[in-house]
DNA sequence: AAGATGCTTGCAAGCGCTTACACCTCTGCC
DNA sequence: GGCAGAGGTGTAAGCGCTTGCAAGCATCTT
């Protein structure tokens, strides 16, 4: 048995020393476990326990040149509408033994694209985007990385490599319908100043009149939104001409502060206003009324990232370049 | 001018090799700018430039043993207190060319134990803890394993490495003076099951009992806090034998529900109940009525683990291992 | 009985960088 | 003019792992 040198930590060899193996033979026992005969197996984790020994998964990865590292890139996580898919992400990926590392945003191309090099860097396997890059240099640089691009949440129509998540267009329309249907007529959307946002509220208003319905008014908010916005919102809405009897709002934060700062003004929800918000989490279950949300299955996403990045690794071919995994409007009190 | 292999990115010798130099000029170039003469610096980049070429961060961390990785451990990101601070961090870190790695723990030592492991894997050059981790043998696994590990938001008495927080001992304390200076006479409190929540309640407890009040009652609720917990625990008011004139609440989001809630049921706040939140997130600032809660400064929190981190990186001895970054109660309307 | 086959294992050549050390060229100085 | 010292650069030996190739051996097959 080596001298236990305190100093360093163990590498494959002294396992494979003290497992009387060589190290490539430890080395298949993690990576290709059925390989290694049960009885070597056998002695090598003995050895593993005896050396205390943890993997260089760095030195693993420029060998391999497969870094189990995942970038996943988000505007944000302070406020941020993308969580609960991100968490079903993490959880997703890492029990699959990758790590993600977690990059930033904003609301810059700048920064995006900084973030982008960085996991390029790291020569990540992947780089999951989170919402919708619009700048056609960053989508062609992408492109040509060969890295596996996943983009999450939108569909674009020409998706960088893959692309899971929903129709914001969809979206929009089905809502038009589920208002109609419930007979409001004047509906007034909150709409945060991003791309998917914007392209649910564009949708919205061309099924509302194609549908034969006044063409809904606006206001626009910054991203990311949050409840501040909701309570401004509602004292927006006295400058109307026409008084909404529904108010479309893009997160459900905007919706839980307009419904607050109209109960303190003694404005029923939904009796005379209805309103409605977008994320589903937890909070619109739970909120007085509840609120009637859009819900996306985040977990449903995480499955697929890594369904795909599984046959990704394996090699395979994918036959899809867009998986829709849907959503749900889900009809609460609120409107 | 060597052919632009198109079917593997371009490596440090083919930089080299364009700018006419050995590629340990190119190295230096990127971690000693300082070192090279500025004449081949400019031969440098337009290599660079020409041949497209991103380091390998991978080889690069195995060639010196310094990953740029850094791991952060936080028990959830959907609803979790900490995501400012994790923000600050992350754009902290990622400034100074780290990555991060967001590992989730959840609520069980194993989770964590696993993530500890899996970092340790990778190499990171610190383990950054959020919250308080009680478990000895976990502190002690910590301790040996020589990796830089930072605490932040807690202070244990004996950190584990660097800790960088406030006393939430302190706080409980400080929230007891101010309501009591405010006249309050009847706190009830809700505390999320978590140490630190704990430990507040705690204090502040003792304060008030060593003030001359009486001990506060007080309900327990699962952490995540969320929403919904400060709806149901208004309701459980009802069933105490005296009614509290104010709620100190273990997180904003449980205020805001207690808040609705009571709304909902005519009870004026801070008129005929008082509220406290904590967190202070940017709702409680923008909620009717606004939350009076405790401010912890994430951007200071990550500032100094930046800075521990850099002079880690040094090699430079840190004279403390306690940095309290303080916290600030803020009065606003609801107490 | 000889060759074919399949299962395990070892050998050794990398993966793309970093860095200690040595070397060379200039300056500045006595 | 010779020498010390500083500034730049090159050489080459790793960093700790993976994996193609080949060899050894036991089991089949004909």
């Amino acid at each position: 048995m080596p001298p236990t040198d305190r100093t360093r930590a163990p590498r494959l060899e002294e396992v494979a020393a003290v497992a009387n193996v060589s190290s490539a033979t430890v080395s298949r026992y993690f990576n290709s476990p059925g390989v290694v005969a049960p009885a070597t197996a056998q002695r090598i984790e003995a050895a593993i326990a005896a050396t205390g020994y943890l993997p260089n998964l760095t030195a693993g990865a420029l060998a391999s040149s497969r870094s189990r590292l995942i970038a996943a890139l988000v505007p944000d996580i302070a406020q941020s509408i993308f969580n609960d898919t991100m968490e079903a992400m993490i959880d997703a990926l890492s029990a699959e033994g990758n790590s993600v590392i977690l990059a930033l945003t904003g609301t810059t191309d700048a920064r995006l694209v900084a973030q982008i090099n960085a996991a390029l860097s790291r020569r990540v396997d992947a780089i999951i985007l989170t919402g919708i890059v619009a700048d056609a240099a960053i989508r062609a640089q992408l492109r040509n990385s060969r890295v596996t691009v996943i983009e999450t949440w939108g569909l674009p129509d020409d998706p960088i490599d893959i692309a899971i998540g929903f129709s914001h267009r969809a979206i929009g329309y089905a809502l038009a319908e589920f208002l109609r249907d419930r007979g409001y007529r004047r509906p007034h959307m909150i709409v945060p100043r991003s791309t998917r946002a914007e392209r649910r509220a564009a949708a919205f208003a061309e099924r509302w009149v194609a549908n034969g319905g006044d063409a809904p008014t606006r206001f626009e908010v910054a991203v990311p939104s949050h409840f501040g916005q909701g309570r401004q919102s509602y004292r927006g809405l006295a400058d109307l001409a026409v008084q909404p009897d529904v108010v479309v709002c893009g997160s459900d934060w905007i919706a839980q502060g307009l419904i607050v700062e109209a109960q303190v003004a003694g404005v029923a929800v939904p009796g005379r206003l209805a309103v409605t918000g977008f994320g589903n989490l937890r909070m619109a279950g739970d909120m007085r009324p509840t609120i009637t949300s859009v819900d996306v299955d985040g977990t449903r996403i995480a499955h697929e990232v890594n369904r795909v990045l599984r046959l990704r690794a394996a090699g395979t071919k994918l036959a899809e370049r867009s998986i829709d995994v849907g959503f749900r409007i889900i009809a609460r009190e609120s409107a």
